[in-house]
DNA sequence: TTTAAAACCATGTCAGCCCATGTTATCCCA
DNA sequence: TGGGATAACATGGGCTGACATGGTTTTAAA
């Protein structure tokens, strides 16, 4: 799971070192892939084989010629950098990507669940303080789920499920 | 279930044994996770592997790139510091969240059923009054919920909850 | 031969792990 | 009920290994 964000910049030859706790995340694989966020943000996403894995699985769920898988197929699996991680944790991101996000020498991990971005520092804070911004109208969204997912298990929700 | 609060602080290490209350409440867990207040308090918030369960639950219920679901993903997964309780019962609190609640040196954990805060002292204190000064203001809210919890099984309601 | 990438090596810092101590609450027994 | 034994707990400090980071050598490609 990647959770946290860590702070880092690119060394002399443009070297990063994937952060330990990211690393365990991938519970022992060398390989990284890294490609435009998903959701449009101006940011790169990442994951490991797992993460890959599952969005092979989604695109043989799709009809081949689906608008949609190739649109998935194009923005993810061929935009991706497949990437090695060295025995000393660290990559490589090639310039294209890089620039992708607009990253010159520091940049930021932020772990997402099962993926990560990385972002250049002043796009995050701006994204940071759109986040803050967004917190009050969403309050209510959040609500039910949570609500949801205490009763099928949660903390407390074996005990008090019913009541509520 | 996290009760009670407790006054402690930063040993010259920046270590804090985390109350034993709160290690039991996480039922041998060692792991420990910590982010600013959901509710905009300023102070950390924090739980165990149970809570981020729940929280992963709640992000699987919620639409993939849905407005709520980035925002709780970035305000509660990607800012919480992810933290492993050592054998003698204590973490390190990262340097970033510590200014994020303002603390020093000084800490107060407060319990809050299946969650804990971290405070600084006099921001507490201040939290402390405000929530004194809103007693009357929300007593007849308390009421109404409460009186039904009684009746659906409470500790009066089986017994005695048709005489009240 | 030149250049760039990859593999290798080397170093300082810090988190995690271990051991030790003093204190307090709990339990048992006189 | 008082007092002593015991265990849980908070706290302090030392040590080791993981980690980030810088640089050098080797390999492969141009």
């Amino acid at each position: 799971m990647f959770v946290s964000t860590y702070e880092t910049s690119l060394d002399s030859k443009g070297r990063v070192s994937v952060p330990a706790p990211f690393r365990h995340a991938l519970e022992g694989g060398t390989r990284l892939y890294l490609w435009p966020a998903s959701d449009g943000s101006p940011c790169l996403e990442g994951g490991g084989d797992a993460l890959m894995a599952t969005y092979r699985q989604t695109l043989s769920r799709m009809s081949p010629n689906s608008k949609a898988r190739r649109v998935l197929m194009h923005r993810i699996v061929s935009k991706a950098a497949d990437l090695k991680i060295d025995d000393t944790g660290r990559i490589k991101i090639p310039e294209t990507h890089l620039a992708m996000a607009g990253v010159d020498k520091d940049l930021i991990f932020v772990g997402s669940m099962d993926r990560f971005h990385i972002w250049e520092p002043s796009r995050y804070a701006a994204f940071d303080a759109e986040m803050d911004g967004l917190l009050d109208e969403v309050q209510d969204d959040i609500e039910a789920p949570f609500n949801a997912a205490l009763a099928s298990g949660g903390i407390l929700g074996i005990v008090g499920g019913e009541e509520s």
